[in-house]
DNA sequence: CATTTAACCGACCCGCAAGTCGGTTCGGTT
DNA sequence: AACCGAACCGACTTGCGGGTCGGTTAAATG
């Protein structure tokens, strides 16, 4: 048992380290032996746990990254408020860079998603489950809000998450380096007024 | 001036050909010998014209990705009519799948700053300045809209174009492989949404 | 103790791709 | 015809990084 323990912890140790690096230089720039080093460990200790860089980061996805888009991007939505300052305020939050030290997790997608597309399938698909995943459930909460009268009838519920989706990832793109807090301010702006036009008319009686 | 002629043309071909493999399978998972093959060329002639691939990609970049984003992107600005549909009309267009086998160059943006993000910074800066340009020119064109009357006055300009350019960077991580109809239909209509949105109040005199 | 085995070490292998370099081809000039 | 140099060839060098493997340490068990 006591070995075990240590096992999960070194595993632990691994994803950990491998998915800030992985953040911060990107998988296919980032060698095994940057991490490694960084941990004090073996090339024998990595291959002791995993059978591959690949398969190692397919790990990484889903324990850490599957987790934080849930904890981030999901899990806030199940509310009874009204939907679109829920949403507002999720990705208002993913967009947070790191409090002390860690870093903003929720940026992450768009770069691994462009960097696997065309170059590994399998850790692309794991990637794009997580945004299908995202999209239902924005789907079925911007539905809902529709239903409690905070969303006009005539909106596309999949339309307006595709565009939450995208401005979102392409955020990324543009906030690229700088933690640009103006460039956050602006998306945040025009989200909501985005979100403006989507409310149903104001009865002026 | 033959010699110059045929060198002109070699160092075109290679460009050309560049740019179509390196949109498809990414910079950095292309080896040169993938182009040269396909170009049956060599690698002496490749270094006879570029002192390297860093060297060629730059070419790359300023020669064709650069013109590129002027005639779909920026140029279709100039008009004098109502900036909100001529932007839509610009995106709809870029967004557009190569028409005969070309493809979309519209698209590669968000690729290449992804991939030479935190990897190149000299590529990544040349690719951050066309961006530049590209929001200078969308701020403009919407500050003529807002004075015309098209925009209504509390409208932030800057902030606007941040957000479109931020959805379109995004569609092109949901577009990835199958060139989706549907992704693209749901990104136009809400476009149209919001910009629906930007408009002065119409006056119901 | 003796033995076993999980955890770990690190030198080595090997393929890949950027870049080099001595040589060849060929159009243009004298 | 002789020559020059631009364009091009392709075998080779080199470095990097994923993956291998025989060996070592140390904790658990009898």
């Amino acid at each position: 048992m006591e070995t075990t323990l240590k096992s999960r912890e070194t595993m632990h140790r691994l994803c950990g380290k491998g998915l800030e690096i992985f953040n911060e230089k990107g998988y296919y720039n980032t060698s095994l032996d940057d991490i490694l080093t960084q941990l004090s460990l073996s090339k024998g200790a990595f291959y002791h746990h995993f059978k591959s860089k690949e398969d190692y980061f397919i790990s990484i996805v889903q324990n850490l990254i599957v987790q934080k888009v849930y904890a981030l991007l999901i899990e806030p939505l199940n509310t009874e408020e009204n939907p679109l300052p829920v949403i507002v305020e999720s990705l208002e939050n993913a967009l947070e860079p790191g409090k002390k030290n860690e870093m903003a997790y929720g940026f992450m997608l768009n770069d691994f998603l462009t960097e696997f597309n065309k170059r590994n399938e399998e850790i692309s698909g794991y990637l794009k489950d997580i945004l299908n995943v995202w999209e239902v459930n924005l789907v079925s909460v911007l539905k809902k809000g529709k239903l409690d009268g905070y969303i006009a009838r005539h909106v596309d519920c999949e339309g307006v998450a595709t565009y939450i989706i995208a401005s979102y990832l392409g955020m990324r793109s543009l906030m690229m380096d700088s933690t640009n807090r103006q460039l956050k301010y602006q998306y945040i702006q025009q989200l909501k007024q985005y979100f403006r036009s989507l409310e149903p008319q104001h009865v002026m009686a």
